[in-house]
DNA sequence: GACCGTTGTCATTGCCCTGTAACACTGCAC
DNA sequence: GTGCAGTGTTACAGGGCAATGACAACGGTC
């Protein structure tokens, strides 16, 4: 039950330095040098997190990360970014193209193994039955319902995505642009707008059952999914 | 306030290259050439973190790391290990001694500083998750949100970036003017006199968990956010 | 073709947040 | 004690962001 982390990176040294600490931690670790090897790695097998520079030769980690997003082989997989010491900026940028995580360089190998399972935990978020429960609602993947306690809740497909979404990465905000990269996918354009509609659809689904105010309104920042109130 | 680093390593001018680039990195530099000599250094003096060469003449790195994390008093201090590229990988796949990082040789002077500062930075509390914890009071960036113990504190934009920059810059004063550089952006342009305004708010938010007096006016200077009274 | 559920957009409404000003208060210097 | 500079506190008006309800377009079903 070994997860599969793919590494792009054009330097060779700090490459075998995460592979290596990948080993170590119990993972297995593919490479790739550029945007076109990740891109046959993943075809070829489908990794469970990818780590991602955000310098690459050609296609940029940033512009790699958009186009993963858009297919539909690779919309699940977790990215996380690694990026040189810099601004805000790019840590804004990657966010919006739906990275999960990012982590600054230089980085320890134990925070970088720290993050990794914190991102695979928050993705996952199920024991592998494809169910997720929590704070009184639960959601069947595979039988694509939800419950709230024993009865069903009637819901339509975009709010299912939408909360499935938001089950499998709760306690943690999302801006709209995020929520439209992961539940709408990226090749779509529609208006940020968009988004509060839909979420004051999820909450009116959510209202016979008290469970509304799980969904939270971050002023200025987004959206939040949360059991606490 | 300078971090002391004690450098294991048997060959002299990797020691002195090292050494020297420490220095020049503000930091304090001891070195030792063998286990002896190592175990001698910090029982003297603990140093902050510990640069531990795989190979080592006698004692192997490995095993020095092992019996540091053994004692009491060594426990607690981060170690970087240096190691030549393939040397002996299968036998650190079964390192259970609690290495923070790896360099591997040859590595520039450049990244090992690097390196060192990120592992520093770790063990003092910032471990990379984006939560930050101080005196009763806890902040979390992905979810952007605060608790006060196990309460939830509601919180505004502007009152929560500025608390946000607190607790990441605890026990020191800033004036005004950096304040609204820090929290507010330099591009914009608002009177001194509002932060006082925000101050007064954000004691107010911490007011019902007896918090307020960790914002702390430093009169003629600015404020300090400080978890001692 | 008519009906129904779903979806994206828009205009309106409502409310929270914000900066400023005005006034009260405190502590220090003399 | 007096005066002054610096800070605390409150009120208020405006702006901005989010909530809401309505509507038209779309696609599938019968």
């Amino acid at each position: 039950m070994h997860k599969r982390i793919l590494i792009v990176e054009d330097e060779a040294s700090i490459r075998d330095m995460v592979a290596f600490a990948l080993r170590k931690a119990g993972m297995d670790a593919a490479h790739a040098a550029d945007a076109r090897a990740a891109q046959m790695a993943i075809s070829e097998r489908v990794p469970d997190l990818i780590l991602l520079d955000w310098m690459l030769p050609g296609t940029s980690g940033l512009e790699l990360a958009r186009r993963l997003r858009r297919e539909e082989l690779s919309r699940e997989i977790p990215i996380i970014m690694l990026t040189a010491r810099g601004e805000e900026m790019d840590r804004v940028n990657g966010l919006e193209a739906g990275v999960d995580d990012y982590v600054i360089k230089p980085f320890s190998t134990r925070e970088l193994i720290a993050r990794i399972k914190a991102v695979l935990r928050r993705s996952q978020g199920d024991d592998g039955s494809g169910i997720v429960e929590l704070g009184g609602l639960r959601i069947d993947g595979p039988a694509h319902r939800v419950f709230a306690g024993e009865d069903a809740v009637p819901i339509g497909p975009t709010e299912y995505r939408l909360l499935f979404f938001f089950m499998t990465h709760p306690e943690r905000v999302y801006s709209r642009a995020q929520l439209l990269d992961h539940v709408w996918g990226g090749s779509v354009y529609v208006e940020e707008r968009t988004v509060d509609v839909h979420i004051r659809r999820l909450r009116k689904t959510l209202e016979p059952w008290k469970l509304d105010d799980m969904v939270q309104t971050v002023r200025g920042a987004g959206y939040r999914f949360s059991a606490n109130t």
